[in-house]
DNA sequence: TGCCTTTCGTACCTCATGGTACGGATTGCA
DNA sequence: TGCAATCCGTACCATGAGGTACGAAAGGCA
C-alpha cells in the first residue's frame, strides 16, 4: 500500500468517523422513517456532537444525501445487479417479490419509498439524489422488461415504459406495507395477483 | 319543526360553529396533509381560538377523529354505496379507476390513504376511527367480489379475501400517485394493469 | 341589580426542533 | 516556545409545536 498516508494535515486531526456516522444515520433512519427521527437523536446515537455533524455533512440536507448515497449501494445497486442478470422473466419476477418481502435483519420498509412519498420536507439536495435514484431503477426495469420481451417472456401488450412504471410503483406498495407490518404471505399473494399482467397472455 | 330549541341553557351562549370548523379542517388536512399542517394553523384558518378548540374537541386527537367521521360521510360513504349497486362488475371495476383518477375541485389524494400509511403518530382516538373505517372498506369489497364471482363476472381462482386487500391496496396506491401529482392517465394504465386479473380469466 | 353559569380569547407554559457562536484542545512547523 | 491551522463540543439561539391558566364577557334568573 502507497504509505502516502502519512502526511498528515496541520490543525487537530478530526476524530469524526464518517462512513461509522453515515452507517449509523441510514439504519436509523431506516428502522424509525425519516420523519419521525430528528437530528438531535441521530446525534445521540452516532456519539456525534451537533457541531461536528454540521461541518462533515452541513446540516441535515447533507446527511440524508449521504444516507441516500450509501443506502443506494447496499440496496439498490443489488437490485440493479440482479436486474440485468440473463435470467427467465417469471423466475425473476417471483425472486423478486420474495426478495422485497422476505423478513431479513435488515429493518422492513425502503427509505426510498418513503422519501418518495413526501418528497415536500425533503431538503434540495436530497430530494435530487432520491430522484435519480428512482430514475435509474426505473431504467434498469424497462430494460429487463424490454429483454424479457424480445425473448418472448413477458406480455408483448405492455409498453416497456408502463412496466417500468408499473414495477416501481408495486415495488413500492410492497414495501410501504411491509414497513406497515402486514402479514408477507398476504402481501406475496398480492404481488403476485398485480404482477401477472406481466406475464404473457398464453396463461 | 318541534320549537324547543327556544329553551336556551345557562351561560354565555357559544359562538363557535362546530361544522364549520370541521369541514375547515378537514380540508385543510385533506390539501396540505396530516403532518403538514399544526393545529395553530388549523386554528387561525378556522378562525378559532385554540382554547375554544380544545374546549370543543378535548385536543388533536379529537379534531382529527371528528374530520375522519366528516370525510367518511363525503367520501367513503358514496364509494360504499356505489360498491352496493347492482352492475356490471367490469363497468364499476373502469368506473371506480376512472373515479378516483378523475381530478375535481377536491384535493387530490386521500386523507384516510395519508393516516394509513403512517399510523405511528395519531392518536388512539383517531386511529381506531381510520381503523374502523379500512374494515368497513375492505368489507364492501370483499361483499361486491363475492357478488361479482356469483355472477362468474369476477375471477373464481380469487378468494374474496384477497381480492378485497388487494382493491383496497390497490385503490390506496392509485390516490397516493394522485397526491404526489402523478399524470392521471399514468395512473390509469397502471391500474388497469393490476386490477386485470380480477376479471374471468376468458378474456 | 346582583349572582350563577358558561364560553370567550389573550397570554402564557414546557418541550423539542434545526442551527450556530465561541472559547478551548490538539496538531505541525518555524 | 510561540504561532497558525484545524477540529472539538458546551452552551446557547430563535422558532414553533401542543397544551392550559385565568380573568373578562355574555347570557338567564331571582
Amino acid at each position: 500500500m502507497a504509505e502516502a498516508r502519512t502526511k498528515r494535515p496541520p490543525g487537530r486531526p478530526k476524530t469524526l468517523d464518517r462512513a461509522r456516522t453515515v452507517q449509523v444515520a441510514t439504519l436509523s433512519y431506516w428502522r424509525d422513517g425519516v420523519h419521525g427521527l430528528s437530528l438531535n437523536e441521530v446525534c445521540r446515537r452516532a456519539g456525534v456532537s451537533k457541531p461536528a455533524l454540521y461541518r462533515e455533512f452541513g446540516g441535515e440536507d447533507g446527511l440524508m444525501s449521504a444516507v441516500i448515497a450509501h443506502y443506494r449501494g447496499i440496496v439498490v445497486s443489488p437490485l440493479l445487479a440482479a436486474l440485468a442478470a440473463e435470467r427467465p422473466f417469471s423466475d425473476m419476477l417471483h425472486d423478486l417479490i420474495e426478495g422485497l418481502t422476505r423478513d431479513t435483519d435488515a429493518p422492513a420498509g425502503c427509505l426510498l419509498a418513503e422519501m418518495r412519498s413526501s418528497p415536500r420536507r425533503l431538503g434540495s439536495e436530497t430530494a435530487a439524489r432520491v430522484d435519480a435514484v428512482a430514475v435509474e431503477t426505473r431504467q434498469a426495469y424497462q430494460a429487463w422488461f424490454a429483454r424479457a420481451q424480445s425473448r418472448g417472456e413477458a406480455n408483448a401488450d405492455v409498453s416497456p415504459e408502463l412496466a417500468a412504471h408499473f414495477l416501481d410503483t408495486q415495488s413500492i406498495t410492497v414495501l410501504r406495507q411491509m414497513g406497515l407490518g402486514i402479514d408477507p404471505m398476504l402481501i406475496r399473494a398480492q404481488a403476485e395477483l398485480a404482477l401477472r399482467s406481466l406475464l404473457p397472455s398464453a396463461s
